[in-house]
DNA sequence: CAAAATGTACGAAAATTTTCGTTGACAACT
DNA sequence: AGTTGTCAACGAAAATTTTCGTACATTTTG
C-alpha cells in the first residue's frame, strides 16, 4: 500500500526522477549537475527538493555516506502508469484509444516503433481470441 | 500566436474545460452544476477559475447577456496535444512508443479501437511509402 | 417600491509548489 | 589548529494554484 498512495510527482519532481532513472543512485550533486545541462537550477534547491521527496516517499536515501545517496522509490514504469492513468481520466475521457491516436501523432515514430506497437496489439487481440 | 503561447492548464482547469467541451458554451452556473456532479465545488470558486482561465486566454466569454457565457478558446484536441507533448517530454524520454504501449497497458480497449488504431498505423505507414 | 434571487467583481485567505539564503557539521589540506 | 570546501538541514520567501467571503449590480417577484 505504498505505492498506490505514492502521491503524483509535479513537474520539477518529475524531472528530478527522470534523472535518476537515467542515472541510477546519485547524490545530490551528481543530480543537480546532470540537471543543469537542462535548465538552470541551485543547488540547494535541488537538495530541498530531494528532501521533500524524500518525505513524501517518492525517493529513498542512504545516508551511510556524508554524501547521501538518493534513489527512486517508484520505477518510471510505475510513474509513467499513473500519469498516463490520470491524463486518461482528466483530458480523454479515459479513452486509451484518443490517447493513444494523439501520441502517435504528436510524434512521428520509426517504422521500427510501429511494427513494435503492431506487435503489442497482435498480443492483445491474440490474448483476446 | 496564440495558441502556442496558451499556458497548459492546471488539473483544476482541466476539470472546467472538459466540461465545456462537453456541455458547450454554458454558464457559470451552468458549468457549477455539472462540476458538482463529479466533485463538490463552490459557485464562487468556478466563478472565479473561470475568470482567471479568460485573463490566461484558456477561454472566451460573451457579456452580452447578463450571465456570461464561457466557451473553451482551445479545442479539446489541442489541449491533449499540448498534454500529450508534456508528458511525453517528462516522463517517457520522448518516446511516442512507451507512451502508446503504457497507454494500451492501462486500460483495455475493445477490438474495434484496437482495429482503428491498427488503422492509424497502416495509414502512417502507408504515408511514408 | 421593497424584498428576494441571481449574477459578476474583487480581494484575500489557504494550500501547494518552487526557490534560495544561511547555518552548522564534517572532512581535507596546510 | 586554522582555513577552505563540501555537505545536509532548516526556514523563510516567492510564486502559483485553489477556495471562498463579501460587496455590489441587475432582474424578478410581491
Amino acid at each position: 500500500m505504498k505505492k498506490t498512495s505514492l502521491p503524483k510527482p509535479t513537474d520539477s519532481e518529475l524531472a528530478i526522477l527522470a534523472v535518476l532513472w537515467r542515472l541510477g543512485p546519485s547524490t545530490v550533486r551528481e543530480v543537480h549537475t546532470e540537471l543543469c545541462l537542462q535548465q538552470e537550477s541551485g543547488y540547494t534547491t535541488v537538495l530541498k527538493m530531494l528532501q521533500i521527496m524524500t518525505e513524501k516517499g517518492l525517493v529513498k536515501r542512504n545516508e551511510d555516506d556524508r554524501s547521501h545517496v538518493y534513489r527512486p522509490a517508484c520505477s518510471q514504469n510505475e510513474v509513467q502508469k499513473q500519469l498516463v492513468g490520470h491524463l486518461l481520466d482528466r483530458a480523454f475521457d479515459g479513452s486509451a484509444q484518443k490517447l493513444v491516436m494523439q501520441a502517435l501523432a504528436s510524434k512521428k515514430s520509426s517504422p521500427d516503433e510501429l511494427a513494435e506497437i503492431r506487435r503489442l496489439l497482435d498480443e492483445m487481440d491474440g490474448g483476446k481470441k
